[in-house]
DNA sequence: AATAGAATTTAGTTAAGACTAATTTTAATG
DNA sequence: CATTAAAATTAGTCTTAACTAAATTCTATT
């Protein structure tokens, strides 16, 4: 709809912004250019150019941050959507592992017509979540919102199964894998450390310890 | 292999040199330029880059056209394959008919990686022709040749197998199956007109007449 | 309130890859 | 073999999206 015109960059460029506002009110020039790989520079010139656009993509003060406009959100979301259907449809029918999707995907993402993804959706069902449990919009944009916790708030006893990793770090995500934490994994804290926040679990019969970095990534459904 | 660092543009600019070069020694600038929908100027200036380029993927000689060094082949070839592979994926599994094939394909083509391109077509059964007929490179790059006859070059009475329609265009492909003339139809020529060089077929139980620029790029076995 | 240091923006450059307009080369014809 | 039309090339411009270096603005702290 909306989203003739736009190149691959610009489409990045959203798509970091949306993720980077989900935790904060308005992203940064440094956040956005660590994200991208860019420097400081380049990005405010974007964030210039998005701004200025018709319509408006973003909400951009100098000095102040960007924030999404409803087009903004719109594109960066449609580009999710993609995405994170892509991951999936490679998971299912084309034997990858969660650790393989993301880059692949991350390419695929800009050139599928909305034919594809519509005939993508249709065959895996419609499906609601990605292979790392990352909620995939729906054909009008919106987004389930869940209510899992993190698994970094749980107490020791708490039984809990696994229902997203937020994170596409390759390396990380097999040795998740490794360990047997992959979605819909049930495991029980153990006990927790107090001062470094460290997690002992019991994942099947298995004890491991994980820090907080990785334990605010995973989200689970407490039993 | 050798296709790192190379734009979608270069990579379709090498396609379309293949393409016209199969026909003739030499693909000329202006032949080049209309293939692309780009000035003749454009084309000079990305000959040059691609003939300079380490190793060359060209050979050019100022105002007596190019053609593809085996790097550029190769390149060609490659980029071939997977909009092949890619052609029939959509026919075979996500219900594109042969006329919508081609254009999610070439967009498709410069982003999949060499993993995505081996899943697919083992996925396949590592096919050796797309959904129009045209053959699909081995893994090796290597073309499958064959001997089938233009539907142009056949007399009165001779019935043949449609094995290839060498034009992608969405309009006469959609024509085409409307008439039943789809792969694999059976059909004999009643009659060839002796100055128009039209063909009056018989397929299935229908009759038609087709004029030369279309019965050339058909492609047949003669029963 | 002054100021150091961090964050951001400005200014100016670069490379791709397109364009148009003008020029040059080649090929065909009388 | 001179002329001309077609084909190709050159020259110069534009846009996108990056870069570096320099300048500016903000923020936190004394």
């Amino acid at each position: 709809m909306t989203r003739e015109n736009l190149t691959q960059s610009i489409e990045d460029y959203l798509k970091v912004i949306y993720e980077l506002t989900l935790a904060e009110e308005r992203a940064t020039t440094n956040e956005i250019a660590e994200r991208m790989g860019v420097a400081p520079a380049s990005v405010t010139g974007m964030l210039k150019r998005l701004s200025a656009n018709e319509p408006p993509l973003l909400k951009y003060e100098k000095h102040r941050g960007v924030a999404l406009t409803a087009a903004g959100r719109q594109v960066a979301l449609e580009i999710i959507r993609h995405h994170r259907l892509l991951e999936l449809y490679l998971h299912e029918r084309l034997g990858y592992s969660w650790d393989e999707v993301h880059e692949e995907a991350d390419r695929l993402e800009h050139v599928i017509s909305e034919a594809l993804e519509e005939r993508i959706a249709q065959e895996l069902g419609n499906p609601l979540q990605d292979p790392h449990g990352d909620p995939i919009p729906t054909r009008e944009l919106s987004l389930p919102v869940h209510h899992w916790a993190q698994l970094s708030d749980l107490c020791a006893g708490q039984k809990a199964i696994v229902q997203q990793v937020a994170n596409e770090n390759p390396d990380l995500l097999r040795y998740l894998s490794s360990i047997g934490l992959v979605l819909q994994a049930r495991l029980e804290v153990l006990e927790v450390s107090e001062f470094d926040g460290n997690l002992h679990l019991l994942i099947g019969d298995r004890r491991l310890v994980l820090g907080p970095a990785v334990t605010h990534q995973i989200f689970v459904e407490v039993l």
